[in-house]
RNA sequence: GGGCGGGUAGCUCAGCUGGUUAGAGCAGAGCGCUCAUAACGCUUUGGUCGGGGGUUCAAGUCCCUCUCCGCCUACCA
């Protein structure tokens, strides 16, 4: 037996924002491959949690009045509240403030320490607080004073700053980084991600700051308390401080590590695919196999944005498609990797066509009729004929078929797979016509009606990473138990059994109006 | 400025190493059906493949150039 361990992670989310569409999208697309992996047979360990730490939050807490601790309860738990209503089936929620996570950065800091990768020096330049970033002379212009220049990008003030900083010898790592992207042409996704990562890394690596003396909300430095970790070494910890590496708190590293797939947001690419394998080189850690790199939403063409009063919360997308429709919308309206444009209308379009019209009238027109013309129990099957045979071999092909997509991350791709099943069930209902049937031939009838049963099975049992609860409805319809809903009870050997009795069949995914009113 | 993508039917996108009449879904139109969530099926309208030049027997598919859009260039998914 070949490894069933499958370790996904989300990025930790920086709690100096609420939570949005974006958060919600990345989430609901590792839970869609956690999910599926689970089916699949994987033992599967699915992490998420929140960046707790840096200036901007400990800002934040000043400007709330409140401790930077209490500040980020808050927010973590609003982080925390949009999991259970999205479905979110994450197996631990780490929190970078935590003491478990401590820990194992502070036992990395020393190993990358150990390995001649650290020393001491100093940074100076022109800092922005608000950006906390420093700028390079052509990012910057003038300011209103001698003291004071504006990012160019940003608009933010900045002033020069001499700081005493730990740093991480990076560019001793560019080699080897450039030919472990060779060695493993899959590790960075999409290409277009790993084309620039590539090329960025091939300009030649300049050492890391790692450590900040500026502010103290942050992982303490060991043996100098002048110094907190600096956001990368401490946020990127967080995949393996979840798995209790060097910190005593649990021990799944040798289970999860090295991580199947990071999923990251576009725009931190690079830390996940040249930093992190860079600090885990110099503490001799195996490299995660994947980072795959999401786009990000414009909403109705506009860039999403507070000033915009644009902003998709959460809550907005509960209340207009629900749980499964905001899944299904998200996960079908773009493909995973590129840039997409949130429309109201077509998220409507798309759950009404696919939902409503496609799986859910499929199941309640099939299932209606087993109900009145086959005594609401599982029909006979006769011998199938041709047709019956390529629709069914066709829903027992999806696994195989749909695996190799979520291995790529495609999963639009897993998507259209299944639903081109419900669209071959649906032509093949009009094309056998059972409602003839039944006065010509009841027998055949019965086949007909079996052989959709079956395939709703199975299309439910694939549906069940992107719609948990609406395919879990399904197949309580078919009577099927709960632990006969795995991606290896795919196959004529767990077929439905001819004569089990169905319960009342009722509507799974209703219509949704079109109120253009909730666009915003 | 440098880098990476992309501009293909009204919309969202497929089109691998160049090769018959450029495809899909949605939207539109027509027909059919009546089991079903005014749902389903079939057929169909629609594209000078961003502009120009070149290579080739043959180019969305390769080369050059121009143009437009997005993103990255040290922390918004």
């Amino acid at each position: 037996m070949k490894n069933k361990n499958f370790y996904i992670t989300t990025p930790i989310y920086y709690v100096n924002g609420d939570p949005h569409l974006g958060h919600v999208y990345t989430t609901t697309a590792a839970d869609v491959v956690a999910r599926f992996k689970r089916l699949a047979g994987y033992n599967v360990h699915f992490l998420t949690g929140t960046d707790e730490h840096g200036q901007k939050v400990a800002q934040s807490a000043e400007k709330a009045g409140i401790d930077p601790q209490e500040f980020c309860d808050q927010v973590a738990q609003k982080f925390r509240d949009v999991l259970s209503p999205f479905q979110i089936s994450n197996d631990d929620f780490i929190r970078t403030t935590e003491d478990r996570h401590k820990k194992t950065c502070m036992a990395l800091w020393k190993k990358l320490e150990d390995a001649g990768d650290i020393y001491l020096d100093k940074y100076a330049g022109w800092y922005a607080v608000r950006d906390e970033a420093y700028y390079g002379e052509d990012e910057l212009e003038d300011g209103p004073d001698a003291d004071t220049k504006i990012a160019t990008a940003t608009g933010a003030e900045c002033k020069w700053v001499e700081e005493e900083s730990y740093f991480f010898r990076l560019s001793d790592y560019t080699d080897k980084l450039l030919k472990f992207y060779d060695d493993n042409p899959d590790f960075i996704g999409p290409k277009s991600s790993a084309n620039e990562i590539k090329a960025f890394v091939a300009q030649g690596l300049t050492d890391l700051s790692i450590s900040r003396t500026t502010f103290d909300w942050g992982v303490p430095v060991p043996g100098n308390d002048k110094h907190v970790m600096y956001v990368w070494i401490d946020a990127l910890t967080n995949y393996i401080s979840a798995l209790g590496w060097e910190n005593g708190e649990s021990n799944l590293m040798d289970q999860f590590w090295p991580a199947d797939v990071h999923v990251v947001g576009k725009e931190i690419t690079r830390f996940h695919a040249i930093y992190w394998p860079a600090f885990l080189m110099s503490a001799n850690l195996p490299l995660p196999k994947k980072v795959y790199a999401n786009g990000w939403w414009v909403v109705e063409g506009e860039k999403m944005s507070k000033s915009l009063g644009n902003v998709i919360t959460p809550e907005t997308l509960l209340e207009n498609y629900g749980s499964d429709g905001s899944r299904y919308a998200l996960m079908a309206e773009m493909p995973f990797g590129n840039d997409g444009n949130f429309v109201h209308e077509s998220a409507v379009n798309r759950i009404n066509g696919d939902l409503a019209n496609g799986l859910g009238n499929l199941a309640q027109r099939s299932l209606s009729m087993i109900a009145k013309n086959c005594e609401s129990v599982v029909p006979h099957k006769g011998e199938f004929s041709s047709d019956d045979k390529t629709l069914l071999e066709k829903a027992y092909a999806l696994p195989e078929v749909t695996e190799t997509h979520v291995n790529a991350m495609q999963i639009h791709k897993y998507l259209e797979a299944v639903w081109s099943v419900v669209g071959d069930a649906n032509a093949y209902i009009d094309a056998q016509a059972p409602w003839k049937l039944k006065k010509e031939n009841p027998d055949r009838m019965q086949t007909v009606l079996y052989v959709l049963a079956e395939v709703i099975r199975c299309v439910s049992i694939m549906a069940q990473p992107i719609l948990p609860t609406g395919a879990d409805k399904i197949l309580d319809q078919l009577a099927l138990d709960k632990s006969s809903r795995t991606f290896a009870h795919l196959n004529e050997n767990h077929a439905l059994q001819s004569g089990m009795t169905l319960p009342v069949p009722q509507g799974v995914f209703p219509r949704l109006e079109l109120n253009t009113e909730q666009a915003a």
